[in-house]
DNA sequence: TTGAAAGCGCTAACAT
DNA sequence: ATGTTAGCGCTTTCAA
């Protein structure tokens, strides 16, 4: 960007003084408010010619009908509130996107707040989000500081926590074991022979998931009687570049790996290509993988191995539980969905030496 | 994903039966609920007494207060609707990004609602939108049904149409043009000497902001005596595979193409890695260039040229103009800023034969 | 099938 | 510094 030219221009507008009311409507249509009402919101019964008369008045004079006062009258707000860390890991915008596809269907619409992975952030956000009073919660993680917890079970709507299910949860829960995720790619790398295993990502405090990831994975090589050879942390978000970076520096400290798990695709494929560049045999002389099932990252020429989180999976099913927990009468149980992730091997974890 | 285990539990809560009132905090704390109200806005004299007292009920309870009710009666909500296409394009993340910024220091909070791209769904968010009465709407593009525009303009609240500033707006643009954008990429490709350029996009009814730089591309190149050679549109989302697909595609019908434009830096990193693994001379034997600036891509070995659209400098900005418009007194005139490109020119384009 | 009255929970405006 | 009153624009409930 260099210079911004900034014109102001002239011409007046801003027409409305005053939004239109029903009461409006009621007028020009010469049909009692509450007629009008009723017709707007297909309830009860209105003939055929009353709700013609009142539908075209409110086309004619741009009706948008008052939610805010909607809602207040009738204590029921069809907003669905999201709370995720971020919106730079394309991680979110798909579970989002799973929300959006089963919601889409439905009166209920979603509303999202980013807490950028501040647990004060987070209370704060969802402080905003509840005194809107909406009709369900779906926040990422289980990990929330005690105020949070309190707030949400104190708000006596569902809640469903999602992404994670390593832990105690408030209300319903989707997602998948991240120390399992972690536990099974470890033992799938020890299996194939990998023995010099160093592993790669985010600072810990940050985020739950990548620690319990990481946490899953060292135990899981204990088991077999493996440590991890060499770490390395970074802090701030994930990129290609980082990746790069992060590898040649993990390798230089430590040049006998012969596996590296990354924290995410992102950073991995940000290795992989940095490997691949140094014309380094992959995975002949050094096995890779990542996590996520990142399908964004698919066209490099050598497919990084993966686990797929099911971000859409999870987002809708988040979604479906809102929805089945609104339904008044229905069972209404708390629900535990525990998705289960699948290796993807790709091209660079096979066994050793094949 | 495989099966997924779904196990009910059984505990039983859902404690809260009603949620507290302002009536609740008046009568823990004894004071009348207009102090009430007052202390918990941080409005008006309250001495300190009294303030402790209100502030400790209102916590002691796990008071939330209800916005509905506080939007209807003082006829303000501090929501700012914020209207894109899709969440799954990075683009549109980094803009929300940039609004966030900017709002997070203030009473504002943006909610979001997506298009698909649809007109027809932008007339429904929009309304759902408006239904709210939020404080402002930030809305992608400047292309919008006649409805949509109708509902923007009678709304009477602040509109800033973003990343696109080809045409009129309704009443504060902020975003970049499109048209000259491909102009003067085109202009330099010309410039350094490529005469047989293909071009690569989206299927154009989709997406008015690749068509109007696609439309500036092949007009700055008619002006040179130059006319695209060949081109390739697709659907759906950009992704790298689709970059190498594509990339492929147009080679074999046009083998002797000396330059690839592409509409967007994902797909043209798609097809840069594509030619590096056909290895192929890039830009010795075919130049390439994006659009976006994409910094996700910034650790491919060989940096794709792109032109950076300014996505948080825009949010940001339209961020502003809302809040300016919502400070009565204030000059409050229709804003109209254009966001200036530079070619950013990395490695895949360069004069041609140096 | 339609209408009238009474709030929803809060705040603006006006007392005191 | 604090309290009282009267709505905000709609829907619920009850009556016609």
């Amino acid at each position: 960007m260099s210079d911004d030219k900034v014109i102001p221009l002239t011409k007046d507008s801003r027409t409305q003084a005053r939004p239109l009311t029903l009461k409006d409507v009621s007028l020009a249509s010469g049909v009692s408010e509450m007629t009008v009402s009723r017709v707007l919101r297909n309830r009860g019964d209105v003939s055929d010619a009353t709700r013609e008369k009142v539908l075209r008045a409110a086309k004619e004079l741009g009706y948008v009908p008052n939610r805010i006062a909607g809602a207040l009258a009738s204590n029921q707000v069809n907003l669905v509130a999201v709370i995720i860390p971020s919106l730079s890991n394309m991680v979110f915008p798909e579970v989002l996107t799973g929300i959006s596809e089963v919601l889409d269907e439905t009166p209920l619409q979603s509303v999202v707040g980013v807490t950028n992975y501040l647990p004060e952030k987070e209370e704060q956000v969802l402080f905003q989000m509840l005194s809107w009073r909406p009709s369900g919660v779906i926040i990422a993680g289980i990990e929330h500081s005690d105020a949070s917890r309190a707030m949400l079970a104190a708000s006596g709507i569902p809640v469903v926590e999602i992404m994670d299910t390593d832990g105690e949860c408030i209300d319903s829960v989707v997602g998948i074991s991240h120390r399992r995720a972690g536990r099974e790619m470890a033992a799938q790398i020890a299996r194939y022979g990998y023995r010099r295993i160093g592993f790669l990502g985010t600072k810990m405090p940050m985020d739950h998931r990548a620690r319990k990831r990481f946490e899953g994975f060292t135990e899981a090589l204990a088991k077999e009687g493996i440590e991890v050879a060499a770490q390395e942390f970074y802090d701030g978000g994930s990129s290609l570049a980082k990746g790069r970076e992060l590898t040649e520096c993990i390798l230089t400290r430590c040049p006998d790996l012969d596996f590296i798990y990354y924290s995410n695709d992102m950073i991995g494929a940000g290795g992989l290509l940095y490997l691949l560049d140094k014309g380094i045999d992959v995975p002949g002389q050094i096995g890779l993988a990542g996590f996520n099932g990142s399908e964004l990252l698919d066209g490099i020429s050598v497919k990084l191995a993966t686990m797929d989180a099911g971000r859409r999976e999870t987002g809708r099913k988040a979604a479906e539980i809102v929805l089945e927990r609104n339904e008044e009468g229905n069972g209404a149980e708390h629900r535990r969905v525990e998705l289960t992730p699948q290796i993807q091997f790709g091209d660079t974890l096979r066994r050793k030496g094949h």
